[in-house]
DNA sequence: AGGACATTGTTAGCTGTGCTAACGATCTCG
DNA sequence: CGAGATCGTTAGCACAGCTAACAATGTCCT
């Protein structure tokens, strides 16, 4: 039975990938309160950095995080110099969020020293096995995005049922 | 040049898994939510679900975090009736943790839930993605206890040395 | 024996992240 | 203009992580 397995391997790999997800998180923000950088504002300031200026909204959604919380890790961010918020001209609720070139510098900084810890780890690596994770990096980005969408429209997914019916 | 190319691989490998990494607890822990058990809460109780009895600083050990944030841990899971704490005869000065039944079948229902939500993305993938994946995940595991190793090595003097060190 | 030291777990207090609820300001549309 | 939607913020809660300080216990050495 095909499908059996395919669950068996699922349960597995769920364990696997929260436990990974879990003790990665840890290791990487030992290093990156080196830096003053929390892993959510890192992962943040890289937003805009490489997306561009952002609405808080936006930003928020791109965290996958509530408003409130996407303010306070602006907030953050902004005492320290890193981003600065601008509000829009046509529209007034909206407050656009910049990266200073301060911030580029912090969040560079930030890359290499998180990829010094892998690199260590990285160099014991074969070739084939480097290969291997980044394509598996590649399929975990994949399923969470994923996910996402269908949480996202767990609503939807029956177009019937709509708000009210019990 | 070789190296440099394994850098640059390093260095986008680094960013993509910290990104992966957030981006996949900030939604097991909806899910986890749903459960009443936070992400580091269900992680240590399957190491003693899985791992059977262990000491407080054993458990803090394994999880890597400080003695104060497992006593947190491990009273929030005792009050919630998952776990319950057990002196030791012989040195009075641990505390053994132990799994109660409802904490084996909490966990267990946590797991279901958890690979409920991957199921339906796991179920796109092909066969040979599910082992890339796979792969990757146990890849990233050894990749981690890599980098703890590392790490708890940084300031000791010549305790069981590295294999290879000087 | 007994006292100095180490180990174990706890408490207290700080920072930061996440949420919901409630609000003020602004835009949009009838 | 006024009703309602949208956007960001504030306030207040729960939890996770840390350090520092402590009590209790075990160990070791004289």
């Amino acid at each position: 039975m095909k499908s059996r397995k395919r669950e068996r391997d699922a349960l597995a790999l769920a364990d696997q990938l929260h436990s990974a997800a879990i003790h990665l998180l840890r290791h990487l923000r030992k290093e990156d309160d080196a830096s003053g950088l929390s892993a959510p504002r890192l992962s943040a300031l890289s937003v805009v950095v490489f997306g561009g200026p952002a609405t808080l909204g936006q930003l928020a959604r791109a965290e996958q995080v509530k408003p409130p919380t996407m303010t306070r890790i602006v907030t953050g961010l902004e005492n320290d110099g890193l981003v600065r918020r601008e509000g829009d001209k046509s529209d007034k609720r909206l407050t656009r969020i910049h990266a200073t070139p301060q911030g580029q510098r912090v969040l560079m900084a930030g890359r290499a020293r998180r990829v010094k810890l892998l690199a260590s780890a990285v160099e014991k690596l074969g070739a084939a096995e480097l290969a291997d994770l980044g394509r598996g990096a590649q399929l975990l980005g994949e399923l969470i995005d994923s996910m996402r969408r269908q949480n996202d429209s767990s609503q939807n997914r029956f177009r019937g049922a709509a708000p009210g019916s019990p």
